[in-house]
DNA sequence: GCCGTTTTCGGCCCGACTGTTTTCAGTCG
């Protein structure tokens, strides 16, 4: 059983105490059992069949433990059941509605029969909803409005995404007099692979403020306006994305860079740490009393709490403060770090350049060395390769090679793995590889024992190098298929195969917590933009992003090892 | 419900904005 199903009872046992009112602070404990769940890499059924000790885990202790082994065991929840018999099941989903909380619910369930957000709606343009506690018309408008957008399913949006709407509204709010740095925050500076929003800090005097603020919720891309107040302001653009601009003076900067960067788990941990030392933590700075002593600075808040500076990627509340605290945080990697891209494709398959037009937008970027992965012939559509035209394609690297100069083509494949684990290419040709990936492109829908023991074959001919997206997700479009990814990160590092960071933003597969896991479990990985342009080559920063995510050193990661020591390591 | 370098009981992060109010509750991040 997955994590995450577990992590979901309690999240739902959290919705439905705070619509009854009860102690916030027993809710709090299953949201933060739940997160536990979520950010381990450990599988929590394999622990409880190993009879481990759960309550060693933060956040949990004998009572939820009890529930996570009577989840594990029966697949269901008496205590989370017996809550449900007594509200309607509706009602915890219109906690999702913007502006809608625990309260609400509760309020526009008992005194106007709401009981889910189809009847919400009805009752919120009949007009019924005015009168009750605090509530009024233009409070029903907005009601509406939020259904409205829920329904929509703005979500959340891929990184690279981000990237370009915040680009786009910091362009558009620079040249604005008065304003100096801005900088987004969120989850975008810590490189998660979605975001949910865009937290802008602008470093603004405070005469300037109003008018960054009037410029800010006027923009183009505006589709309505959230909030609009003097420090803070939060619109909507209409693709559905929530940006937040808030307005800060210098001397508060490294404070609320630190704030607003997060994560909300990470902050909390500090904010906790901070009152163990009789300090306060807020987005103007660290406080003694009334005394603001750091701030100005993110390194000098850190500092002031007896930690070095936390790169942002790491602000998850999953090990880090600890780590810090004892000087072991990681020496992170970093795109500099890389010395060569061992996933793409060209013309030869589905690729748009060919591969000395790959080779050169590689040494651009200052590499010694590429690897062409074109697609096997099973993956018809991208015009995989039979035996036969890749040997052909092999000769072209050859050829390749000898026309360019400071940089090495190396003769690679991407080979299917068939459904019974068996490869797509016959060994005689994959001998001839230098690179050989294997990954999976059809049959998603085997049961985890089955797609495990597939993959896990595969990794065991000899010839393979690297899994390639071994998870096979998309993000925010496609689940991961099926699989036990402990098991294959075992037999990959038992055959000497390394697992890839696909660095393709839909991609990024392994994801940061199974990379994580990965390295752990003393797995080498690589990363690789399986890029099929030459433009798509710069796509490699998101996979170190992930990387980085991953606590992955520079000594984790393959190709970033010169050519010769990379072409050593491949001929185990 | 969890947790403990002062604690096995009594705490549990902090502040802005909105809509409704004449001082604040609710929600959000």
């Amino acid at each position: 059983m997955e994590n995450e199903k577990i992590a979901r009872y309690f999240n739902e046992i959290a919705d439905i105490l705070e619509i009854r009112g009860e102690n916030p602070f027993r809710i709090r404990s299953y949201r933060n059992a739940a997160r536990t769940l979520e950010d381990m890499s450990e599988n929590a059924a394999s622990l409880v069949g190993e009879g481990a000790d759960l309550t060693k885990l933060p956040g949990i202790g004998g009572s939820i433990a009890d529930k996570i082994k009577e989840i594990v065991k029966t697949g269901k929840l008496t205590f989370l059941h017996d809550l449900k018999k007594e509200l309607p099941s509706g009602l915890p989903e219109l906690l999702k509605i913007e502006g809608i909380g625990p309260k609400k619910v509760k309020l526009f369930y008992e005194k106007a029969g709401v009981s889910s957000i189809d009847r919400l709606e009805k009752a919120a343009r009949a007009g019924k909803l005015h009168g009750l506690f605090r509530m009024g018309e233009k409070s029903e408008e907005k009601i509406i409005k939020a259904i409205e957008n829920y329904r929509k399913g703005a979500g959340r949006f891929r990184l690279d995404i981000g990237f370009t709407y915040a680009r786009a509204i910091t362009d558009y709010l620079k040249p604005l007099k008065g304003v100096g740095e801005l900088i987004s925050a969120g989850s975008l500076r810590r490189r998660r692979e979605t975001i949910g929003d865009l937290d802008i800090l602008a470093i603004c005097a405070k005469k300037s403020a109003p008018d960054l603020m009037e410029r800010f919720v006027k923009y183009d891309d505006g589709e309505e306006v959230i909030a609009h107040g003097s420090t803070k302001s939060s619109i909507r653009l209409t693709g559905g994305l929530q940006v937040d601009l808030r307005v800060l003076e210098k001397k508060h900067f490294g404070a609320a860079l630190l704030y607003f960067t997060g994560s909300k788990a990470h902050n909390i941990a500090l904010r906790k740490r901070a009152q163990g030392m009789g300090l306060k933590v807020s987005e103007y700075g660290i406080f003694r009393k009334e005394k603001m002593i750091a701030g100005a600075t993110e390194d000098d808040s850190y500092r002031s709490l007896k930690l070095p500076w936390i790169p942002p990627e790491l602000r998850e509340d999953r090990g880090e403060i600890e780590a810090a605290e004892k000087g072991k945080l990681p020496d992170l990697i970093e795109l500099k770090d890389i010395r060569g891209d061992l996933q793409m494709h060209t013309t030869a398959s589905d690729g748009k350049n060919t591969i000395e037009e790959m080779a050169r937008a590689a040494k651009k970027l200052g590499y010694e060395y590429i690897a062409v992965t074109e697609h096997s012939k099973a993956v018809k559509v991208a015009g995989g390769l039979d035996e036969k035209a890749l040997a052909a394609h092999l000769k072209l690297i050859d050829k390749a090679n000898a026309r360019l100069s400071g940089i090495r083509v190396l003769k690679g494949v991407e080979v299917d793995i068939m459904g019974d684990g068996t490869l797509d290419l016959k060994d005689s040709i994959l001998k001839e590889c230098e690179v050989v990936i294997a990954a999976i492109h059809y049959k998603f829908n085997l049961s985890e024992k089955e797609m495990t023991k597939r993959i896990i074959r595969a990794l065991q001919n000899r010839y393979v190098n690297i899994m390639g997206h071994p998870t096979g997700r998309l993000v925010l479009e496609r689940e991961p298929y099926p699989v036990n990814i402990e098991e294959v990160i075992k037999t990959a590092v038992n055959e000497g195969v390394v697992m890839e960071i696909d660095a393709h933003p839909s991609r990024l597969d392994l994801n940061d917590v199974h990379a994580r896991m990965a390295k752990e479990m003393g797995a080498k990985l690589s990363i690789d933009t399986d890029a099929h342009a030459a433009s798509q080559l710069e796509l490699m920063q998101y996979g170190v992003f992930t990387a980085r995510r991953a606590w992955l050193t520079k000594k984790d990661v393959v190709n970033t090892h010169p050519l010769k020591k990379l072409l050593a390591f491949l001929n185990r």
